[in-house]
RNA sequence: CGGGGCGUAGCGCAGUCUGGUAGCGCGCUUGGUUCGGGACCAAGAAGUCGGAGGUUCAAAUCCUCUCGCCCCGACCA
């Protein structure tokens, strides 16, 4: 592609709504523009990337036997209705009604069509297994669609349903999947994790999320680090503690902390660690306030405390609920005489000498044997795994704590969706079964984004190769040298006859522009072309993570060049 | 959905408090000089000031309503 005649319209200042790496240099690179919140126009450049990604994902999905199907944006309401979730939904699914009034979704996953379209051609225990996938745009109307290709409304994802005639072939399914998934995002040069995760309202009995490591992702992990057990903290195990989590001494006693609300707050004030406070948190279950009462160093793990409840509906207490069921205004509430059910984590089993809130304003009780002062619901774990926590797993592994970015996700559903669907079949036995289901889905714009998120520097992008929108971009610094622009087309036109995909900057700037826009672009190969060194039959070579050039003969450059590629392409494929 | 912020030329912003001819930088066009890490000079084109209504002799500026976008939080197969 020649630059001259390309719409890549790259930009010289940061855009005002972006505030992630990937979303700046994507619309600055020329990637990618914003049509309304979370929609975007992809430009040829990002769409060059997401068709190396999908690539990619096709190339081993077929590999590991599952077979591409197109299914519809619209889908008939009566088929969320069947399956239970047009009233489980909610307003993140884009609802809509034809001419005729009839009611359709845009489809935000596709369990629902996947599996009528299965349930009506296949009746036989001979007919399975079966693996589907498609590549397609997904809309989930989020409440707030945020950086970029991050998390937008409109995505492209890659959406895989395997269906089998028991658990043990599912299960199959499972595993093929991931290990595929391992395959696509190493092709993609990302740094992942595989973590265990929670199956969350899909349900099903394992699930496993593969997760891009970058300070910008929004999901909190810890991964071992002695042996390979990474799971998200919200579903990571936590050992029981062999001892109790705070210990001390002291009787049980008011002191006036009159404006000291916050852990922070309250342990600066009465100069004790965070670790030796209880926090105390007010939650609203299906309607009546509930306490979960964990370490004051800890945070809460919402799903966990869901579940030692029993609670289908649980929120954290507003201020006036807070007041309405303990009598006090949040920052005061604390276990000791508190008259709702507490529930409190394994680690304060047993706690001595601690500081909590004394459930009177302005005021904290030290000194507080949990045991012996307050009374108990329960103890469950509750609290979010952290960094430094020992790994369940092996013996002296230690957590370590990191942020991902979601790029997948596989769960294994069960029959979830083909009983409600009835979606049977009929076994050597004469029997009707429903069939045993998996669902795999790759956030496939998500992935350009997590690249650049984990490959970029001060001057832009540092695309892995492989799913580059270039892999080597050709730079005439003096076009209007006819000696320069000669070796440049001529350099171009060996490249592209050798299959390699150049970005060929022909435009009539200044050097040091077209160096500027190279970088922000940033094609993992770079050849410069200038009088200077073609006098002495040289061009200069750089790796876009390169520091400086290498002069390399013109004579075979391009053999050389497409050599490069063709040999870092190979490593791809294992 | 709760809280906060912002809509003025393609992009980034000033002007709004205190009403009075719509500005700056980048980009774009033309000419000239330049030419190895986003050049310089000169001359230009380009804006119904998000929209509607109101107050006023006069509204980007004040008032009411509305739409859009961004951030924090809650939420999330």
């Amino acid at each position: 592609m020649r630059f001259s005649r390309a719409f890549i319209p790259t930009l010289k200042e940061t855009p005002a709504d972006a505030q992630v790496v990937s979303h700046v240099y994507l619309v600055r690179g020329g990637y990618l523009r914003q049509l309304a919140a979370g929609i975007y126009n992809l430009l040829p450049l990002g769409w060059r990337v997401i068709k190396k990604i999908e690539d990619i994902v096709r190339d081993e999905m077929n590999r590991a036997g599952a077979e591409e199907v197109l299914m519809p944006a619209s889908v008939p309401a009566e088929l969320w209705q069947e399956s239970g979730r047009w009233q489980v939904y909610g307003p993140e699914l884009l609802r809509w009604k034809d001419r005729k009034g009839a009611e359709f979704c845009t489809g935000p996953t596709h369990e629902e069509v996947i599996v009528d379209m299965v349930r009506r051609d296949t009746s036989s225990y001979r007919d399975l297994p079966l693996n589907l996938y498609q590549i397609q745009s997904k809309f989930r109307d989020e409440k707030r669609p945020r950086a970029g290709l991050m998390r937008g409304r409109e995505f492209i994802m890659k959406d895989a349903y395997s269906f089998d005639r028991d658990e043990a072939g599912a299960l199959k399914a499972y595993d093929a999947m991931y290990a595929a998934y391992g395959r696509i995002f190493k092709r993609c040069g990302l740094d992942f994790r595989a973590v265990e995760a929670d199956t969350g309202a899909i349900g099903g009995s394992r699930s496993h999320e593969f997760q891009v490591l970058a300070e910008s992702g929004e999901d909190a992990i810890v991964s071992c680090d002695t042996c390979d057990y990474a799971a998200n903290v919200e579903q990571a195990e936590i050992m029981k503690p062999a001892e109790p989590g705070i210990q001390g001494a002291g009787e049980l006693t008011a002191v006036a902390t009159p404006t000291q609300k916050t852990i922070d707050d309250v342990s600066k004030f009465l100069g004790v660690a965070p670790s030796q406070l209880i926090k105390t948190l007010v939650y609203m279950a299906d309607g009546s306030a509930v306490a979960a009462i964990i370490r004051g160093d800890r945070e809460l793990n919402e799903i966990a405390f869901k579940k030692a409840v029993g609670a289908t509906q649980l929120y954290l207490a507003r201020d006036e609920e807070v007041v309405a069921a303990t009598g006090v205004a949040p920052g005061f509430v604390g276990p000791v005489g508190l008259n709702i059910p507490v529930y409190a984590d394994l680690e304060l089993e047993g706690a001595t000498g601690a500081v909590t809130g004394a459930n009177r304003a302005g005021h904290h009780n030290t000194g507080v044997d949990l045991a012996r002062d307050a009374k108990v619901t329960k103890f469950a774990s509750i609290r979010l795994a952290g960094g430094g926590d020992k790994c369940p797993r092996c013996p002296g592994g230690h957590f370590r704590p990191f942020k991902g970015i979601e790029v997948g996700h596989v769960f294994f559903l069960g029959t979830k969706y083909s009983v409600p669907m009835k979606c049977n079949f009929l076994d050597e036995d004469r029997q009707t079964k429903p069939m045993v289901m998996g669902c795999y889905g790759i956030g496939i714009t998500r992935i350009a984004a997590a690249a650049i998120e984990q490959n970029h520097d001060a001057n832009g992008i540092c695309w892995p190769l492989a799913i580059a929108p270039f892999e080597v971009e050709v730079i005439s610094l003096q076009p209007g040298d006819a000696a320069v622009k000669a070796a440049a087309d001529a350099l171009y036109a060996e490249l592209t006859a050798a299959g390699v995909e150049v970005l060929y900057d022909d435009r009539d700037e200044r050097p040091g522009a077209k160096f500027k826009d190279a970088d922000l672009i940033g094609v993992p190969l770079r050849i410069a072309i200038g009088a200077r060194s073609l006098k002495e039959g040289k061009l200069e070579f750089k790796r876009r993570t390169d520091k400086d050039a290498t002069l390399i003969a013109a004579d075979g450059a391009a053999a050389y060049v497409a050599g490069l590629v063709a040999a870092e392409k190979a490593t791809f494929r294992s």
